[in-house]
DNA sequence: TATTGTTATACTCTATAACTATA
DNA sequence: TATAGTTATAGAGTATAACAATA
């Protein structure tokens, strides 16, 4: 019986957290112990499998993560031989990031791994409502905002 | 144009992370100014708040939150003058953990204040992509599995 | 032996300021 | 002046082991 007209687990932000807790824990584990990842070093790596070559900046902008951050994970990637950083000619100040084939293959089975952790996880939900929980989502999380 | 078939923002945990993240901002802001309060110090709040007196351990469960970080959330509760701790009778390794009116009184703020929040949060969501939103968080979270 | 709660410790994550170098 | 990226530092969050007291 509750106490107050508030109630907790449909508080969106607590729900989120809690939801987004549960839902990464696996994926977390798997690139944590297979290739040592930390949590913004598959975001990089990501971004770059995903999207291809990018600098740090557009990174940021695209996930919305602090430059200092993705400077640390650029450094740790590049050190795992992971992705390569070339000058580009036409503005000295930027770095463009490369994918090595090794950094190729991590994405490739990270992908893959991503790909089976979120199949288990839908199991059970319609596939309409996982479309509009995606939908809905994207719209909290200001992903749909982020352009070139 | 996407290089591979992966599409990282409909990946699920980056989704709900980016998600919670976002959603969380302006609530975690202002208990921490305002109450100079943790995370893990409204949640445990917010439990006795919204379901009365309860054991540090009840908390643990409800909440899935690992017994020593609710250990020093409720030290700083109790130092905040937020909480108090009785020893029960029945077993005296367990405490009942009460808001005192203080503590009371900054609930009922909190949780006026995170309503306006999600309030902002869903304006322009419809109704029904909301109940459906939370219908499909709380399975993912388990939020719905934890009882008594 | 098992459970409630505490303390210690290490690691990860977040946030900010100060800096280099280029533009 | 402004921007891309680096380094340093502090505070917050997470995870685990070891412990005391009680059951």
């Amino acid at each position: 019986m509750d106490q107050s007209d508030f109630h907790l687990p449909h508080f969106l932000p607590y729900l989120l957290n809690q939801a987004a807790e549960a839902a990464s824990h696996e994926f977390q584990t798997y690139y944590r112990t297979r290739y040592g990842m930390l949590r913004t070093e598959w975001r990089v790596l990501f971004h770059l499998g995903c999207y291809g070559d990018m600098s740090a900046k557009r990174v940021c902008d695209l996930a919305s993560i602090h430059k200092t951050k993705v400077s640390r994970a650029v450094a740790a990637l590049d050190q795992k031989r992971f992705v390569t950083r070339t000058e580009t000619e036409a503005d000295r100040r930027v770095e463009r990031l490369s994918l090595t084939p090794k950094g190729q293959q991590v994405f490739d089975d990270l992908s893959r791994a991503a790909h089976r952790f979120e199949t288990a996880l839908l199991e059970g939900l319609p596939r309409d409502e996982v479309r509009h929980l995606r939908a809905a989502l994207l719209k909290l999380s200001g992903l749909d905002q982020r352009g070139p």
